[in-house]
RNA sequence: GGGUAGGUUGAGCAGGUGGUGAGCUCCGCUGACUGUAGAUCAGCCGUCUUCGACUGUGGGGGUUCGAUUCCCUCCCUGCCCA
């Protein structure tokens, strides 16, 4: 750890100063090198994000079951929304004509586009990779399609959104062999050449991806030529997926280290739980997306101070309490678990409504938590109480402790 | 009262014309989900000492080596006719 921590610099004609994300460090972390967390605000076309934030996603142009203002009421001041499935359905040049995709969802904060890359990973035996680009057969209709790094970046161009990512090829953690994982990043790093000779809109942020999975070296070496790279931001792609929290730990312990003095945001992509996100932000990370707690919340999974309950369980059938007393979101308000409980075997849409907005408000207040936390100058002190309202424990111990 | 079609594991069904009915769909129970092909998926869903065993085709009785199947009788349900 440095002994000084870094100022921030604004520097607008240097992409690598964040140019067109500049990036606020608003309290560094404490020179005792107790924690790399830090308190930020990143500035984009749409409007600033405080930091450390969790992005909610919207795939489709849409977080599942909530409309703009209840995204804006949860908490939310960005979202992520997905380039392959845009691009697929409805077309980026129909969202360009019908003015850009913050016009076409009626969603005025600021949005980040994932690049396609993931999907590379996650469509399986639907794709092929070569040295160019991906051929891949769409999920809806089977037909053939190819992203390569320059088309990726004009499919975000189009769309529009504050920040566009650079067109990788993850590696799902702890399923490939180290050859695999050293092509796909050598890939991945001329990939990200290739977007940003690609990227040209100036109202919009070009984010770079760093892989190498779990091999040291290779997420060491990987980190360090994303970040010579002129992007506007740095993103740690590839995990998030099957690894351990202590491997992953294990490669922010590593790779954080070599931004230090780097005046970028950190962006961990697809983490994740409330836990998992501490631990990053306590590593130095910034920025966070997941579908998890909106999509574990549709299965019925709600989560709550020092646990979860699942809804769909019998006992929550008598259950007049709400899912979390001191919780201000819409279905704590006004609904008690019985109902929502009988919402979800009734199949009745206000449940998954209900659950997402519950679940993204508990994300995004634990975020704003940590925030909190940092501007009083108590993070590393304040790790326990926020371990506690994070920590897993059985549904049973979390009903019991919350009667 | 007469006729007719039925009675299968919580519900709805399949099957079964003397030779091993635990098969399906709901419902229910439990778990999973981390840059969303996911309001989804998986396991369980008669009992038990659970890689196996036992019980179970409305009740009772009969024929038979053996009955869900054939015979007798009773009960219940739908429909039609009185």
């Amino acid at each position: 750890m440095s002994a000084a921590p870094p100022e921030p610099i604004e520097r607008p004609s240097d992409r690598r100063t964040g140019g067109r994300a500049p990036f606020e460090i608003l309290v560094p972390p404490p020179a005792d090198g107790s924690t790399r967390a830090r308190l930020g605000r990143l500035k984009l076309a749409h409007g600033v994000v405080e930091t450390p934030q969790f992005m909610p996603v919207g795939t489709n142009a849409s977080v599942k079951a909530l409309d703009p203002s209840d995204i804006r009421t949860v908490g939310a001041s960005i979202i992520l929304a997905n380039t392959y499935h845009l691009y697929l359905r409805p077309g980026h040049e129909r969202i360009a004509r019908l003015g850009g995709l913050h016009q076409f969802m009626a969603w005025d904060g600021p949005i980040l586009t994932d690049s396609g890359g993931f999907q590379v990973v996650s469509l399986g035996d639907l794709r092929v990779v070569d040295d160019d680009g991906v051929t891949f057969r769409s999920h809806l209709d089977g037909s053939l399609h190819r992203f390569t790094p320059e088309h990726a970046v004009a499919v975000q161009e189009a769309l529009g959104a504050d920040i566009a990512v650079a067109f990788d090829q993850p590696v799902p953690p702890g399923s490939s062999s180290r050859a695999i994982v050293a092509d796909a990043t050598a890939r991945t790093h001329r990939w990200a050449e290739r977007c940003l000779a690609a990227h040209g809109r100036t109202d919009q942020a070009l984010f770079g991806i760093v892989q190498g999975g779990l091999e040291p070296d290779l997420r060491a070496d990987s980190t360090r030529f994303i970040a010579s790279l002129p992007f506007d931001g740095i993103c740690f792609g590839g995990l998030a997926g099957d690894e351990t929290a202590d491997e992953r730990n294990s490669v922010l312990d590593l790779a954080v280290p070599l931004l230090d003095g780097d005046p970028r945001v950190r962006y961990l992509m697809g983490l994740g739980t409330p836990l998992d996100m501490l631990e990053a932000v306590h590593r130095g990370v910034d920025l966070f997306d997941s579908v998890l707690p909106a999509r574990v919340a549709r299965n019925g999974q709600l989560w709550v101070p020092g646990g979860r309950l699942n809804l769909r369980n019998q006992r929550f059938l008598d259950d007049p309490a709400p899912i979390q007393a001191d919780c201000p979101c819409l279905a704590c308000r006004h609904f008690s678990r019985a109902y929502i409980a009988h919402l979800f075997r009734a199949r009745e849409l206000l449940a998954y409504r209900l659950a997402t907005c519950h679940n993204l408000t508990f994300t995004l207040d634990f975020m704003a938590r940590i925030r909190t936390a940092l501007r009083a100058g108590v993070f590393p002190q304040s790790l326990p109480e926020l371990r506690l309202r994070a920590d897993r424990m059985s549904a049973s111990e979390a009903t019991v402790q919350s009667a």
